[in-house]
DNA sequence: CCTATGTCAGCACGACTGATATTC
DNA sequence: CGAATATCAGTCGTGCTGACATAG
């Protein structure tokens, strides 16, 4: 196979991958719809989850610019479900903590989106989900690459 | 295999997805920062290539409302990319066209994105790039499935 | 008369850049 | 002093719903 066929075989992969993450933005919205969380609120949080972060730190996981975390942050703040607190080691920063009802309506929004995107990987065959579970890795490993 | 260890499975898959996804979108938004298309446009004028549709197909392939779609469509008109006609057989309708400077910026938009793609898959392992295709079609499918 | 199609108006969300304290 | 951290102000893109005109 020559380089020019590979290549080719490449860049149609890569609209296809393009092509199905499209589609598939638009399915992951539309699981926000319904509940009272977003999606950028939902992914915020998961990263206090772990533990409390700075703004920063916010940002760089869920890909944004600091100024939108600092105002997911203050959003989430006047709902009740994240804490800002200074950081004793630095006075500049901030350190953001998920309260206990943060905590709670993450279990929840966590719950209603995996169950309903398991349901659908549940209709799937054997075969379907292996492939998407072989696939996780590589599409992570991809993301990384790209977003360097 | 239990029902409930099948279903903790499906649910930690889905949790995986999800996550991952996530990120690939980031990534996916991140490849059109640069280019003068957005991605709604680029998805957009994707239709249009196979052949003029009206504001509803569009709407229904991009997968958003109808009103969007008239957003986008009066958009790319107003910067010369595609025309609205009148469709013959239906005065309510309306067709939308690409046009020749539409063709060329479309086909432009999706050699960068492609190619910035390809360069990152090109870096995977062959077995991590097999992993990739063999998931398009169920990724695709789960998120019809979703959809509905 | 009822439905389908498209557009308009108004709104909400979420990202961005640029400018500004404050602290290291 | 320069760099890092966070915030504020203003803007923009893009989606939505609801109301409407027009045509089938």
């Amino acid at each position: 196979m020559s380089d020019i066929e590979l290549d080719e075989e490449l860049i149609d992969l890569a609209a296809r991958y393009r092509d199905v993450l499209r589609h598939a933005v638009y399915l992951i919205r539309s699981l926000d719809a319904n509940g009272e969380l977003s999606t950028g609120q939902v992914a915020t949080m998961n990263i206090l989850a772990l533990a409390p972060a700075r703004v920063g730190d916010v940002a760089r996981h869920a890909g944004i610019r600091v100024p939108s975390a600092t105002e997911q942050v203050i959003k989430l703040e006047a709902a009740g479900l994240v804490e800002r607190r200074a950081d004793p080691d630095d006075a500049r920063a901030v350190l953001v903590h998920l309260t206990d009802a943060g905590r709670t309506a993450l279990a929840t929004a966590n719950r209603e989106r995996n169950e309903r995107i398991a349901g659908a990987l549940a209709v799937l065959s054997e075969d379907e989900r292996s492939a998407i579970t072989a696939a996780i890795p590589a599409i992570a490993k991809l993301t990384n690459s790209l977003g360097a």
